[in-house]
DNA sequence: AATTATATGTTGCAATTGCAACTTTTTTGC
DNA sequence: GCAAAAAAGTTGCAATTGCAACATATAATT
């Protein structure tokens, strides 16, 4: 998840330089705070500076959905998350965010910035970046039980430990809210886990058990 | 879903210079052929010349899932598509499919390819537009019930169009992959649909009805 | 440290879903 | 135009899920 920032690869002082001609604008925001709501057609982009969001969607039923965990370095809106006129971005704790008219940054401007083609390659990667996590997320998804979904997450993030064992980033509150599942139902689920040996916890410590 | 080349705006010539530079490989397939397995790892591309086809998964219970439908212009490969080791792009029709190296698509090379800018300012964009389907297909996996699922794709489908009408672009059988549930519960849901008087159907063509 | 809020854990029950096993209709290939 | 294959349409039934309504544990706030 280790997300580099779009200015990987340039000096502090260039992309000063560049912020000043983007119009970039910082802004501060409290834990819990909404950041952003109704996306669609805002043609800005965020970059979090520091602290963590989450990108939500509430149902006409009432149910959440946590779109995605937005960390340090991450960028959201309309070009890199989504469309659609009912999601917000929350503030999970003390935030720092960079705005940035996405135009700016794959246009060549007529100004003296010429680091246009390093910053242009980092988009890229950064949009492939997403398209692979959100990959990863519908497969998630399409799975068809409580079930598959979760080991199907939790084999993600066991991925690249010998141990087979990882925390979890959620609350198991937030984790449901993830997978698209009810929340008692996935409690429920997990215990089975449990039970069937599939899995042992330990708080949000857990571990996938190989045969 | 009109996916403009990643050639566009380069003139024919221009193009049969690169792809010569790029060493592209041109292959044809038939009908229910395959075009790419385990596609983890190939850092090739493909793009649709003519022609149709799905990618899809199966899963260990032998559920299929259609990840995507693939048209003329479509580009797939890891980038574009997903990493993960049980996909495939399967042909629904004869097809035609350019394979390049996705590097030599956004590195500048030595040669005298000038185009470039052009081509990453359209690679670009194709990722953006790659992004939002993924999301879109993502709000209707995250719907937890089958009745919501089938309707927040039809007013997908039915987007920009009056009169709330439009063909589905699949059979009912390849539909059910693409939501992720039974057929025959899908089946089941949009008799329930159409008798709650939320649609009304006459074989692939659904008009939603609004009050 | 006490209070409040939030998260975790449980369970019965009703609703929804998936599965299996069919029939009927439509499409495809010869 | 016929046979075979695929798709569409149905239904009973068992399994899974979501919901509601709790109890308990942990974290946050004053």
């Amino acid at each position: 998840m280790e997300v580099k920032s779009i200015f990987e690869g340039i000096t502090d002082e260039d992309v000063a330089k560049m912020l000043k001609c983007f119009e970039a604008r910082k802004m501060s925001f409290k834990k819990d705070r909404t950041i952003v709501t109704n996306i669609i057609n805002v043609k800005l982009i965020g970059i979090i500076l520091s602290g963590t969001a989450n990108m939500v969607r509430y149902d006409y039923n009432g149910n959440r959905t946590i779109i995605e965990k937005l960390e340090t370095n991450s960028v959201f809106g309309e070009v890199f998350s989504r469309v659609g006129n009912d999601i917000s971005v929350i503030a999970t704790s003390d935030c720092e965010i960079l705005f940035i008219e996405y135009e700016h940054l794959i246009k060549r401007c007529k100004k003296g910035c010429i680091y246009h083609t390093v910053l242009t390659d980092n988009v890229l990667k950064l949009l492939s970046r997403k398209i692979v996590e959100l990959n990863e997320r519908l497969e998630i998804l399409s799975k068809r039980s409580i079930r598959d979904k979760l080991l199907s997450y939790f084999e993600l993030l066991a991925t690249d430990n010998p141990r087979r064992t990882f925390v979890l980033p959620f609350t198991y509150t937030d984790l449901a809210d993830y997978l698209s599942v009810d929340r008692s139902a996935m409690m429920r689920e997990i215990k089975n886990l449990k039970e069937d040996g599939f899995i042992t916890t330990n708080g949000k410590r857990i571990t996938l058990i190989s045969y």
